[in-house]
DNA sequence: AGCACGCCGACT
DNA sequence: GTCGGCGTGCTC
């Protein structure tokens, strides 16, 4: 018998290790077994799994050892492996890596053994190999890297080999389970005493305790604890009762007490309850009524519902009716979003039901969640996207909240996913699993999804309680006179309704992006700034191209040198940031307590939850802060928002420049009056005529949508459904590398594959056209090229790993508009 | 990821 | 003639 073994590496494909037949009984799909791979390293691979037929392969190696009684991923996981792969071009091994956490990724060290028949006569050894042995023969074993320490790193391996030639040590590979349980002591009764006679008799006839004092307290305390609580820590007893630790031995040598090892849970659990005791509002109700009835027909639902409409009301009541019925359910949301606020208010519900995943969690508290999940010992997970990969096997509902959220892609290193996408996918690994989109503002694809009827669409347009949307007031920066550059930064009229808000003992928001630059150019002398001839929306300046840039409809211009109006030639960019704006507010409203949330300011584990609960606390009246503060909080006593630099969001040097913007504007503006109807929200921008301000003025995504799909159409984006992909085996040399150079510098990150969404069209065709001139000239690639004058049309991706360009892949948009 | 092997320039 | 750096290819 053979297994398909994923190892936790970039390895092309999938390798085959024997089975030797007193391990047969144990080796499953799923389990972890030790393998070795190379000369002399070992990992721990996961079977994925098991044939008969012999591989075409001359010398397998045999899988030395299973390290799990039971799988610690199921079927499932394997599929979604296999698929992450395919469709986000990565090794299995890399998914593997991301999937499962550190503590079931093991590798061998290389440890060095000291021959002890070697004696210490070093003296025939050279420089380095002497310090080797010297320190071998003290400490008798080395690992590889503290080796690397002696050495200085570079060149070990030459030095370990004369050493291991001249017998002075041999080498081991060492594969060390690095979970560790964590230990607690308990303290138990000697069992003589457990019937009641003994009992009194040694507490009131045993000499040896009539002597001791403070240890017949002790056990007095101990025999308390034991009484009303059950179980009795050590460490709890101890600093209960005041004792020490010398008068708890006393009691153990006397053969009174026993001290007991325990693997205690990391995870604290909550009491099992489910309390859902509230009422849905006739909205609310209607909505869930209609997701209910959307899922018997379609598999993912999108609920489109404003700020504050009570999405997560929603979310519980259809959490407990899938576990009702036995089945898990998975509730994903953004990393940042993940805050203390949102865990608290599922934890009142759900109680020891849930359990939270996300990245803070150390590594074996990551193993224990994974043990409880695959024990169906929890229902509910809450976690971020790579929560994905915990073993569920019974998942009836994924809920991906705040669908259009960018942070659930992930970028750097492979598997680089989509977890909305990736969740659509895994719903259909498990029998009647259905996903629900939540989000105020969904991202394009999801909507348009939605619109082509392939997804169900749910919408709530009131706020909960029958709140009113914010009104949102413009203020035309350029009319504003830079006399005094302050005024630059907050207007007259903010200002004013700043210290309006305050007196009335309610809180502000105050949102500039951190992206503290200012893409567009203006006139320093009369205020002037370019405008595209075609749309009258100010130019954003691209330093790469060095072109202005309408970010409207992709017009492009020459960088401006004369002012049009004035004839002048000084042209600035102002720039301000957060930092400087939270000093700006001190002085003008020297009364005020001010604090600002950004990336910066939130640096420690929980900086960012204390200062999101100083702010509840009312502890904090103005809160400057980037797009951090827009992330699923609720602040009830926010009256006013100001978002300070519209222009740095209307010109985000980003191709979904018109989504990103109208989203990002909506949500802020969600932040205000949640309360009651007073919210009300100040944009200060130079481009009032903006297509994105009037909708953000009107709260109208579907004004916003229309747009951009006519936008898009206007550039006859045609669909795509083919996937062409090369690998050039080879020596990448002249024009392959020089393609790949330059795609991989102009298209970075941005451009690589696996965006999910439209891409900018301008950029697009410039790409294409390139390509297609580049791949002209490649002569061994005939076939290819007629491939690819028939799809005209596609997008291009560099793979690239550090130094080397090793393929260029030509995919299709991976998109559906 | 880790390791080996071969090519090439620098140095004895 | 030898050493080490670097690029390339392989690992069941």
């Amino acid at each position: 018998m053979y297994a398909e073994i994923v190892i936790p590496l970039a390895l092309p494909l999938n390798y085959t290790w024997a089975i030797p037949d007193y391990l047969l009984e144990s080796v499953r799909p799923g389990c972890r077994v030790e393998v070795n791979l190379g000369k002399n390293k070992k990992y721990a691979g996961v079977v994925k799994r098991i044939f008969e037929k012999a591989p075409d392969f001359d010398d397998i190696k045999e899988i030395l050892n299973v390290l799990d009684v039971e799988p610690i991923v199921f079927e499932q996981q394997l599929q979604l492996w296999e698929w992450m792969a395919s469709y986000y071009m990565c090794t299995e091994g890399e998914v593997m890596s991301a999937a499962l956490p550190a503590h079931f990724k093991l590798s061998s060290e290389t440890v060095l053994i000291f021959n002890e028949e070697a004696g210490d006569d070093f003296t025939e050894l050279g420089n380095e190999e002497f310090l080797v042995a010297e320190a071998l023969l003290i400490k008798k074993e080395l690992k590889l890297s503290e080796v690397q320490q002696i050495l200085d790193a570079s060149h070990v391996y030459p030095v370990i080999n004369r050493l291991i030639q001249k017998k002075i040590c041999h080498v081991w590979e060492a594969l060390k389970e690095t979970y560790n349980p964590k230990k607690e002591t308990y303290v138990l009764l000697n069992p003589d005493f457990h019937n009641e006679e003994a009992l009194e008799r040694l507490l009131n006839e045993d000499k040896r305790l009539q002597k001791a004092e403070k240890q017949m307290e002790l056990l007095l305390s101990f025999l308390h604890y034991e009484k009303t609580e059950g179980e009795v820590t050590k460490s709890n007893l101890l600093q209960k009762s005041g004792a020490s630790d010398a008068q708890l031995k006393g009691l153990v040598d006397k053969g009174i007490l026993r001290l007991e090892k325990r693997n205690v849970d990391r995870i604290k659990l909550l009491p099992k309850d489910i309390n859902i005791r509230f009422e849905l509002s006739e909205l609310q109700q209607k909505a869930l009524n209609e997701i209910k009835i959307s899922f018997k027909e379609k598999n993912v639902c999108l609920l489109h519902g404003v700020t504050s409409s009570g999405k997560t009301e929603i979310y519980i009541q259809l959490i407990e009716q899938f576990i009702k019925q036995g089945k898990q359910v998975l509730y994903m949301l953004p990393e940042i979003a993940l805050t203390s606020q949102v865990i608290r208010r599922l934890q009142k519900h759900f109680g020891g039901h849930i359990g939270v995943y996300h990245s803070k969690f150390s590594q074996n508290e990551r193993v224990e969640l994974w043990n409880k999940i695959r024990n169906r010992e929890l229902k509910v997970i809450l976690g971020a996207r790579s929560s994905l990969f915990l073993p569920f096997e019974n998942l009836g509902l994924i809920i991906c909240d705040e669908e259009h959220d960018t942070s659930y892609k992930q970028m750097d290193p492979a598997p680089r996913y989509h977890a909305r996408d990736t969740a659509v996918f895994m719903a259909g690994l498990f029998p009647d699993c259905r996903v629900l989109l939540g989000s105020a503002t969904p991202s394009l694809e999801s909507y348009h999804n939605a619109i082509i009827n392939k997804y169900g669409l749910v919408k709530l347009k009131q706020r909960y309680g029958d709140t009113a949307l914010p009104t949102i007031e413009i203020i035309d920066t350029r009319r504003v006179k830079s006399k005094n550059p302050d005024e630059e930064i907050i207007s007259q009229s903010l200002k004013e309704a700043i210290q309006n808000v305050l007196e009335k003992q309610r809180q502000v928001i105050l949102f500039q992006n951190r992206r503290g630059y200012t893409p567009y150019q203006r006139c320093n002398v009369c205020g002037w700034i370019p405008e595209c001839k075609y749309c009258d929306v100010s130019l954003t300046y691209h330093k790469f191209y060095n072109k202005l840039v309408c970010h409207y409809c992709g017009t492009t211009y020459p960088p401006m040198q004369t002012c049009a109006r004035c004839g002048s030639h000084d042209f600035v960019q102002k720039k301000f940031g957060t930092e400087r704006i939270e000093e700006f507010l001190q002085e003008i409203f020297p009364t005020a307590k001010v604090a600002r949330m950004d990336i910066d300011s939130v640096r420690g584990k929980h900086a960012h939850d204390q200062l999101i609960q100083l702010f509840e606390q009312k502890k904090i009246d103005i809160l400057v802060g980037t797009q951090m503060v827009v992330k699923g909080l609720d602040f009830e006593n926010v009256e006013l928002v100001g978002i300070l630099d519209a222009d740095g969001i209307l010109s985000f040097t980003d191709f979904r420049v018109n989504e990103r913007a109208f989203q990002l504007m909506e949500q802020v503006s969600g932040r205000a009056g949640r309360k009651d109807n007073s919210g009300k929200v100040i944009i200060q921008t130079m481009q009032v005529i903006h297509p994105v301000i009037r909708q953000v003025q009107l709260h109208d995504y579907q004004m916003m949508y229309d747009e951009e799909i006519n936008k898009r159409q206007q550039f006859e984006y045609p669909p795509f459904n083919r996937i062409i992909k090369l690998t050039l085996k080879h020596k990448m040399k002249d024009v392959v590398q020089d393609a790949a150079v330059i795609f991989a510098s102009t298209l970075q990150n941005r451009y690589r594959r696996f965006i999910t969404g439209p891409s900018e069209p301008i950029i697009n065709r410039v790409r294409n056209q390139y390509l297609m001139e580049m791949l002209l000239k490649l002569p061994r690639n005939k076939k290819l090229i007629e491939q690819c004058k028939k799809d005209i049309l596609f997008q291009v991706a560099v793979l690239h790993n550090e130094k080397r360009y090793r393929s260029v892949v030509v995919v299709p948009d991976v998109d559906t508009i």
